[in-house]
Formats: C-alpha cells, sequence, structure tokens
DNA sequence: TTGATTTAGTAACATTTGTTCAGTAATTCT
DNA sequence: AGAATTACTGAACAAATGTTACTAAATCAA
C-alpha cells in the first residue's frame, strides 16, 4: 500500500518521511467483490478511493436508465466527488465491475492531514486535478470522438474493461445503444 | 463587488467580516469586450474567475475545429482547473462571447488566504464542487438529452446565449453540426 | 438442476444526423 | 460604398443510429 500511496503524493508537494507515513497510516484497505457497491446514490460519500486493482463504475440512474459515467482504472482516485465536498447525497453510484482493491481515506481523516500538515491544500489540489483531468477528459471525448473509434480506443486502452462491462453498460457509456456497439463490434 | 464575492463564499464556511473584507479585497475586477480572451489556450491559467455579468466561453481546437466545453453564466466559478491546479499550460481558451464583468483572484493570493485564515480549505472545497457540478451537469447533459430537447432547454434557462452565440458554436456545444442546427430550429 | 429472467446478437425498418452543395444574408475590410 | 469573406439556411442524398422483434446465450433463484 505504502509505495503506491506514496507515488501518488509525492508527485510535486515534498513532504518529510514522516509526513508521508502519516498520511499512508490514515488510508484503508477495502476490497469488493464483482457486482459490491462502494457507494449508493442517495448516500453522502465521505470517502476518496485509490483503486489499486480492478475497475469500477460509476453510473447514476435516469429515468430507470442506467448511465455510466466513468469507469475507473488502476491508479485512479475515485470518489463522488460533488457529494464529498458539500456532503449532500450522491447522484451517483459506484460499483465494482470486477473484484477491486482500494485504498480509502475518509474526509474526517483528511481533515486531521490538513489540521497537521502544512501545504496540505497542495495535496488536495493534486487530488482534485487528477479528478478534474478525468472530467475534462470524458467531456472532450464525449464531444470528438465517434462511436467506432472510441470502441477501438477502449480495446486498445483497456482490454479488461471491454472484457468485463457487460456490453449495455459499455454502450451506455458510449451513448449508443447496445444493438448499435454489437452492431459496431461485427466490423 | 463585495455582495456578490461574500454571498459565493458565505454559504457553509463561516468566516468573520475581517477574514471576508480581506478575501474580498484580494480579488479585481476585469472587463472584457466581446470576442476577448480571459485566457489563451497553451497560458498556464493562474486566475479564478466569477463571472458577474456576461457569459464566457471555454473551448479547445480540436483538429482545426473548436469545440466548446462549457458556456458560462452569471455567478459561476470559471477556469482551466486543470491548468489552475497543475500550473501546466491550458487546453483550452476562455473567450467573452458578449461584454462580461469578472471579479478575479490569482493562484498567488488565494495560497495568501490559506497563509492567513483557518480553515480555507473549506471555501476551496466549495469552489471545487461548484466547478465539478458543472462538469457532471455536463455530462450526465450529453449523455441524456436529445438535440432537440437540449435546445428547448438552453432556450428556456439561457435566452441570451441563444440569442449571443453564433449558430456553429452552438452546435459545437451540441455536439450537432451547425446545418443540423439549423433544421431542429425551424421545428 | 430446472425454469425464469436478464442479457447478447441479429436483422429489417424508421429516424436522426452528417455531407455536400447552392443560395442568400450578414460581417468585415479596404 | 463596394468587395470579399464568413455565417446561416435549405434541400437532396448518404451514413449513422435508434427501434422493434425475435432467437440464443448467460445468469439467477428456487
Amino acid at each position: 500500500m505504502n509505495q503506491i500511496i506514496k507515488a501518488l503524493l509525492h508527485q510535486t508537494v515534498s513532504l518529510t518521511e514522516t509526513e508521508l507515513d502519516f498520511i499512508v497510516s490514515l488510508f484503508r484497505e477495502i476490497k469488493l467483490k464483482k457486482g459490491e457497491f462502494f457507494l449508493n446514490e442517495g448516500d453522502a460519500c465521505t470517502e476518496i478511493a485509490i483503486v489499486n486493482y480492478g475497475l469500477l463504475r460509476v453510473f447514476s440512474l435516469v429515468e430507470d436508465q442506467k448511465i455510466s459515467l466513468f469507469f475507473s482504472d488502476e491508479g485512479q482516485v475515485v470518489t463522488s466527488i460533488g457529494s464529498f465536498l458539500s456532503n449532500e447525497p450522491s447522484r451517483f453510484s459506484i460499483q465494482a465491475v470486477i473484484d477491486v482493491k482500494l485504498f480509502v481515506i475518509t474526509k474526517l481523516n483528511i481533515e486531521l492531514v490538513y489540521s497537521t500538515i502544512p501545504n496540505a491544500h497542495k495535496l488536495s489540489f493534486e487530488v482534485f486535478e487528477s479528478i478534474a483531468r478525468a472530467f475534462n477528459y470524458r467531456i472532450e471525448q464525449l464531444l470528438t470522438i465517434p462511436p467506432l473509434e472510441m470502441y477501438y480506443h477502449l480495446m486498445a486502452k483497456y482490454p479488461e474493461l471491454i472484457k468485463n462491462v457487460p456490453v449495455k453498460d459499455l454502450a451506455s457509456f458510449m451513448n449508443i445503444t447496445p444493438q448499435h456497439l454489437s452492431r459496431l463490434r461485427k466490423l
């Protein structure tokens, strides 16, 4: 666990080994089986997770239809950011697509970091930057990459995603119908 | 200026009047004429703006094509968040669609807030939250609202946007061609 | 395990959207 | 003001995508 979290934190903010160890000690490890939830829509999100291995899906129920907002890779920071920051009920669920191991830190413990480590805000800037990057990337993707190309892209970059995510969920992520995705796959 | 910024800050974090006044004093006012840029793609974004009046457009050049990621309303917080947080060159430009007045604070001055006000991070959480909300909303919109409905929605909620934004830019925001938007408008 | 339910693949057809091209209106430049 | 550019509209056609319906496969629960 240490190595991974430290790698994440070490990018731009310089911390002493003691500080690093302290932060690392505030994380705990969670394993979820395929299908289990890290967060249920409607609950307040009080934690931030780092995906160690496995695959998470962030989705929302809109008119009886699940729409897939994100899939989260290994190494990615995952949370329902709006809910986490505002303490309001989350509008998204976060579910394990396959078995996952997460490193998780609570908001309470993050407060602890703030109160003990100067420049802690720079750490949260990094975390938020990584989340914002994912958001921007997603929007650009939706605006510029046509479905077939997107499928090839996913296949090349996230083969486990294609393997493990049901067609209908993949389709909702790509913003097309499952039937159409089925059709594209034949090409 | 005071009232508007104070209203923004007052939502959940309790600050003394002195603290509030101090923060407000760190903002400065900018007016941009229609077409002028708040930020050019490639430059590092060192400021966060609050739109007092007017309309901003966040866009990116992809293969010689301008894609419109966001339009920013009055009251909204605007910045190229990734660039702002990481100091990397912005991948987006931010331009005034019509004349705008902005309240702007630099990263340097935000650091000043951090070093003088305890719990300053809670303020930045609010700002992040408002940005994240806009991102999430945009992604959901793209995934769930069909073009015609989106057009009606924009017309009802942001009539100035429809009035002032060229058809081609509106179309790029809606992820359809200008010709198709032209066609939809007739319905 | 079986039977029921959900999911995946396929195809025909309908609808939406893109492309191309032309014409007109609007804008900019000199 | 006139010329040149750019933007908007419109229509015909092509391509992409959605809808419906049906069958096969996979999953789930008793």
